[in-house]
DNA sequence: GGGTACATGTAATCAGTTACATGATTTA
DNA sequence: TAAATCATGTAACTGATTACATGTACCC
């Protein structure tokens, strides 16, 4: 037996189900686009489309308001946990994947000029500093239900390092592309993962 | 003027042609799976469906051979150029994605056993291992006409520290799952960033 | 009571993926 | 010359995105 296989976006919104109780669509979007949007986002419109479609299969239930907004409520069945649990249980076999325009446009920015290689690092450094202060606060409110959340600290943790890390590269190069770009040129055939030349965790706070 | 807005696919397709000269379909699909497709994968059958439009737009001319393969060779166009040149200039727009299905499994893991989450751990750190092994085998090769490549090493260097990170974080879950999850839940609402208990850079060779 | 922001959706489009299929070249 | 692998593509499908549209609640 085992549903016909459901895709990515399926499986968060069963997870989040599975995890937080009945939620409407919008509370799902919410919850999704502070906590879980940092490792996979999609648009909201999915929220109202995909439950249906869950339902059908049995891995959920619809309860709709009588009054007012009308809303739909859904809630994960047996089944639908059961779907959760074989989902987290088997190691994952589509490999991460990096979306990175900051990093895609770096590698070919042999044809730009020095001062557009700037201007590009700044703006990074803006977007990974913002992305490490939203990640924060989300974890923060995490503080509650210790027990339940057990390992959404854990990965923030990684989270914030890997923000932390990308802030300090973009600076790195802000501060002198050809410089980084040279340092990067030594060794010949062996190349060294960047190092952070200053003492993490200086991002300033909100 | 301005051509229509072209998806990232088909930037990278020009990028990769101003970049490197001639190429046919084949070719760019061996750089892209060695060296870009840490940044940024997509599927072979794009760079058989992308260039005609691409050609059509005026960005690039294709040659054909009269025998055999009768392959097709893609050349930039100066329009194409130019695209390419204001495409890197101008800061992302969109933010940096990330699509990793092991650190949304874990975020999800509260419902799983502890044995199910180092099994996770474990298969990451494969993952990343491998990632690390490969990444660093297409800088290496990078070492011919270093001028012309200039960022090329430097953005790699960040996708080896970064590699890195994710193998020591891997790694500390696997060890101890529940210790892992107790050390993120210390600190109340202030969340700390991971750090490495081990001095970095133990990922073995080939 | 009028404006604004919040909330809830639908429909069309399209980019990306999957599945398939065949031709050319090399190797045993 | 048969098998295996490399190389080149096509076509159908579908998940995801965009654009739109409207209803509800709150605030001044």
């Amino acid at each position: 037996m085992s549903t016909p296989a459901l895709s990515t976006v399926q499986y968060v919104i069963l997870c989040c189900l599975a995890w937080r109780g009945p939620q409407t669509p919008y509370q799902l979007k919410d919850y999704i686009a502070r906590v879980v949007s940092w490792v996979w986002d999609f648009p909201h419109t999915q929220l109202y489309t995909e439950p249906p479609k869950l339902c059908a299969l049995g891995l959920l239930r619809e309860d709709r308001e009588e009054q007012g907004r009308r809303r739909r409520t859904y809630t994960i069945t047996e089944e639908g946990l059961a779907v959760v649990r074989a989902w987290l249980a088997e190691p994952p076999t589509k490999a991460p994947q990096i979306r990175d325009l900051g990093l895609l446009k770096l590698h070919f920015s042999a044809v730009s000029e020095p001062e557009a290689v700037r201007r590009l690092a700044r703006s990074q450094v803006e977007v990974h500093t913002a992305r490490a202060r939203s990640l924060a606060a989300a974890l923060a409110e995490s503080d509650a239900d210790p027990a339940h959340r057990r390992y959404v600290r854990s990965g923030g943790r990684y989270g914030l390092a890997s923000e932390e890390l990308s802030v300090a590269f973009w600076r790195d190069v802000a501060a002198d592309p050809e410089r980084c770009a040279e340092a990067a040129r030594r060794g010949g055939a062996t190349v060294e993962p960047f190092r952070p030349s200053h003492p993490a965790s200086d991002i300033p706070d909100g």
